[in-house]
RNA sequence: GGUGGAAUGGCCGAGAGGCGAGGCAAGGGACUGCAAAUCCCUCUACACGGGUUCAAAUCCCGUUUCCACCUCCA
């Protein structure tokens, strides 16, 4: 049996994943600033820790996931004055998109999930021990900032020199003592929010948060910091300079995850609104989506088209597809059970796409038996298809899914009159007149609805468009 | 300029010295009244040039192209 091993960008290596304290697992990721709606890159992230946090919950771990919402920063401020809108009412609204977008992917809610605004107090006693340590100043300004060359460590998780480093266009060295300093709090400018501090009035910047919050609610060192490439630098080499000033051992694994692409480019506003959660929403549902975005090994690139996505939608429908006729058959839901190709593959730092190839073969298996009546071959594959599933949180019978196999009245009634007439046409077929079973067959069709003739005779199921549109 | 990543069959996407992941599409076949679904078979790929090795998609050297980060980023 294999052990769970992980990548950490750190070491660039995959090692023995060891927790700090014996089955527990505390995760930083970091979430959403909340200034627009969200698109299938930030979910992504989203759905590829969430696989994480499933597999270690199911691995035996008991897991405390903590993912923050940065409801305070310029973009918000800018947007606030773009909307007319108070910049706390735009952040409430984008932060409810993310939530609503996570809940559509059936991304787990985190364990705690803290505000940037609501932690200003913890802020201020981090840059407090900072500056009593000599690790950060007030210059006098009403800004602070954490220095920088003090730390031995600085830019290691990206490895790059501090003198390599190009200087920011706007920097400004009237106060720092160092330009790649970089502040740890903002001073107010008229007419933005502020909080009061010690050093003046401000805001928070946006690395203090994290390295605040997380100490708040996973302690000085916890077992995993999560987030997407992009933050490498500035933001995580920051939180550790922060939080290893100020004498924690802050994070022990670091686990990046690649970018949704375009074209080959990293996704950006410039795409416009197509790739939104919401708009895609609205030609697959969220576990196809969600499918789609998990597919794809967390530290690749997956370049994004509607067609992979409408692929990868008929490619699931397969497997959901099987697990309701097994329901059929069998007369009960599958029996969530983990097969050992699949554990080997989530064991190697998560490798889903290899997990997936296993799945795939489990399916052959459980339609061969589908058509040779083997039961128990049929209960094996689907529970192990179904094991699978939930790991990837991709499973049709989880209520998060409103699943297929809902039965209210309507259903009900929609079942029973579709039975009807399939029986008419069964009806038409034992006496050979095929024009009347296919005119049934071909009216089903043109109301979406699809006939299939099994060998426990016909079935019936909702068709599903796939708009594959665009470019 | 610095740092990091990538290039795999028609497409998507794994793998990381020897046994051709998997999916989708396409073609053929089985089953079927016909469809659909399902199963079987076929389609033998790793950017380029050198090198190491009995053996290279994988290691080494060089080249090309692309992407990202360098204080807004999932």
């Amino acid at each position: 049996m294999s052990s769970l091993h992980l990548y950490d960008t750190l070491s660039r290596t995959t090692s023995p994943f060891t927790p700090l304290k014996e089955g527990e697992v505390g995760i930083y990721l970091c979430g959403a600033t909340v200034q627009a709606p969200p698109h299938i890159g930030h979910v992504r992230s989203g759905v590829n820790f969430d696989i994480l946090r499933r597999w270690l919950m199911k691995s035996g771990y008991n897991v405390t996931f903590i993912r923050n919402v940065t409801d305070i920063d310029d973009k918000i401020l800018h947007k606030a004055v773009h909307e007319k809108a108070p910049w706390w009412a735009v952040a409430m609204k984008y932060e409810r998109a993310f939530t609503d977008a996570y809940a559509a992917l059936n991304v787990l809610p985190p364990t705690y999930e803290p505000r940037a605004t609501g932690h200003v107090t913890q802020m201020i006693a981090l840059m407090q021990l900072l500056i009593e340590r000599g690790m950060a100043y007030a210059p006098g300004n009403g800004d602070v900032y954490l220095e920088v060359r003090k730390l031995e460590s600085y830019l290691t998780l990206s490895r790059q020199k501090l003198d390599d480093l190009q200087s920011a266009a706007d920097a400004d060295e009237t106060f720092k003592r160092d330009v790649r300093d970089f502040a740890l709090w903002k001073a107010a400018k008229p007419g933005d929010p502020s909080w009061p501090t010690p050093w003046g009035a401000g805001r928070p910047g946006w690395h203090l948060e994290c390295s605040a919050m997380a100490q708040a609610y996973l302690g000085e060192e916890f077992d995993i910091h999560g987030g997407g490439l992009d933050l490498i630098f500035p933001h995580h080499e920051n939180e550790i300079a922060q939080s290893e000033a100020a004498g924690y051992g802050f994070a022990k694994r670091w686990l990046h995850n690649a970018w949704v692409t375009a074209s080959g480019e990293k996704m950006s506003k410039s795409l416009g609104n197509s790739l939104q959660v919401h708009e895609l929403l609205k030609t697959v549902r969220g576990i196809e989506l969600r499918w789609y975005l998990g597919s794809a090994h967390y530290r690749s690139m997956l370049e994004f088209s509607h067609e992979a996505l409408a692929e990868s939608s008929v490619a699931f429908r397969r497997i959901e597809s099987f697990l309701l006729r097994s329901v059929e058959i069998l007369g009960q839901e599958p029996t969530p059970v983990l097969g050992t190709a699949f554990i080997d593959a989530m064991n190697d730092d998560l490798a889903v796409p290899t997990a997936l190839a296993s799945i795939s073969e489990s399916l052959r298996l459980g339609n061969s038996a589908i058509t040779s009546g083997n039961k128990s071959v049929i209960a094996t594959s689907a529970n192990e298809i179904r094991g699978a599933l939930e790991v990837l949180g991709c499973d049709p019978f989880d209520p998060a899914f409103a699943s297929a196999s809902t039965s209210d009245d309507v259903t009900t009634a929609l079942d029973g009159t579709i039975k009807l007439a399939l029986a008419q046409r069964e009806a038409a077929r034992v006496r050979k007149d095929f024009e009347s079973s296919d005119a049934i067959r071909d009216g089903l069709t043109a109301l979406g609805i699809v006939i299939e003739d099994t060998a426990q005779g016909p079935r019936w199921s909702i068709s599903r468009k796939t708009e594959g549109s665009g470019s």
